[in-house]
DNA sequence: CAGGTGACTCTTT
DNA sequence: GAAAGAGCCACCT
């Protein structure tokens, strides 16, 4: 199998399309999920390189900061705001500093036949403990 | 072929 | 919790 890079990209933009609406991924998760493990650069470039014409979802992808939260990594504050916008818009809060929380955004890719759907937001399984709007 | 870059991520201070 | 360092992959000069 030929891991040209064309194919990389393709199956890049495919991960990224099966991102739900109201769903957040990292670019680490997106990478490996492409076949790029430890590729999270990668999986950043593709979308940066590519254009609206591909259609991609890329409000959707954004950085890891800790082990359940995640907040937009483009460095241009312009399209940084508008990705914030965007990702409002379907349903994804952000608090002040830009954080998003994994446990109830965070996109759990279903391997086969869709079992479990994206109609209610998770709560968080976490009993109150810190919450530091 | 070598060196620099980046919409990243993890570990250590 | 913020800041700094190092590791990572593919791309561009």
């Amino acid at each position: 199998m030929s891991s040209s890079v064309a194919e990389l990209y393709r199956r890049l933009r495919a991960v990224i399309r099966r991102v739900p609406r109201g769903r957040v991924a990292t670019y680490g998760q997106i990478a490996e999920l492409a076949g790029i493990p430890g590729g999270a650069r990668v999986a950043a470039a593709s979308l940066k390189t590519s254009t609206p014409a591909d259609r991609l979802p890329w409000q959707r992808i954004v950085g890891k900061v800790g082990p359940r939260r995640a907040r937009i990594a483009i460095h241009d504050p312009v399209g940084a705001a508008l990705q914030r916008q965007r990702l409002e818009a379907e349903g994804v809060a952000l608090d002040d500093a830009g954080r998003i929380d994994l446990d109830r955004y965070g996109w759990l890719p279903t391997a086969t036949a869709g079992s479990r759907r994206a109609g209610s937001p998770r709560r968080r399984p976490r009993s109150g403990s810190t919450h530091r709007a």
